[in-house]
DNA sequence: TTGCTAATGCAACTTAGTTGCATTAAATTT
DNA sequence: AAATTTAATGCAACTAAGTTGCATTAGCAA
């Protein structure tokens, strides 16, 4: 896992991200704590966490970047093949369990792939 | 299609995208036309074009903005349910015509849905 | 050719994220 | 338990992408 300190800022983002089911922004997550740690402190964090396999990240539809706690990845392989979903109205980031497959491509060499889905997740779409 | 004015501005845009095959971010548009129109006028071109039917827009892994041109989109309906490559090596963004399908979720209104590729081009993989 | 107003330019601003460097504090050693 | 090492942090300054307000310009219709 390589060498890691656990120290108070990684503890209190490590607990956030243990308690909760959904996505957070990098930059959400700077102002959510901005009083206890700096900005650039939260972005380091999340940077390292990532590297070492505990959270995995995405690109939202609005340009910023999402992480998520990974499960079953490790610092050598993300594991995190799963779509993501932006509800359009409440914001809610998610992982979904669903899978999804890449379509084949003679005249590309895939490596990598994101699918991401945007609509009303099931409290703004009252299902 | 709207109250349009054909302004030398927006043809010059019109031109590069008709000339191009490839997606182009809106950061790189703004450089490479710097001399010749501000910046704040790329993104308002982008944006009625856009919203004109004649570009779609979608994010890239970098977190920017890319456009390229429609085929049978209007400004009702926009048509580009394709996946979007971008070439870890050399950065070439481009539409594929293969299509994709969107995970069927219970729980979700799925309304939009963006999968996006990365890995080697044809002349990076030398395929 | 005049008038209307869409479109542009400009400056100032915002938001997300990065960099360099001095300082602090985990963790290891003595 | 103190000393040591260096990963991690804080801070300030910066970059890059994109936005906003407002005065000015230039398509285009009458």
């Amino acid at each position: 896992m390589g060498i890691v300190r656990k120290t108070k800022s990684v503890q209190t983002l490590l607990t956030i991200f243990e308690n909760t089911e959904v996505a957070l922004s990098s930059a959400n997550l700077v102002k959510e704590l901005a009083h206890s740690m700096n900005k650039t402190t939260v972005y380091r964090i999340l940077d390292r966490l990532e590297s070492q396999g505990l959270l995995h990240s995405f690109q939202g539809f609005d340009g910023v970047k999402w992480y998520a706690k990974c499960q079953g990845c490790s610092k050598e392989h993300h594991n995190d093949r799963h779509p993501h979903f932006q509800c359009r109205d409440c914001g809610k980031t998610e992982c979904l369990s669903a899978d999804f497959n890449i379509p084949e491509l003679s005249n590309h060499k895939v490596e990598y792939a994101q699918l991401l889905l945007t609509g009303q997740c099931a409290a703004c779409a009252q299902l």
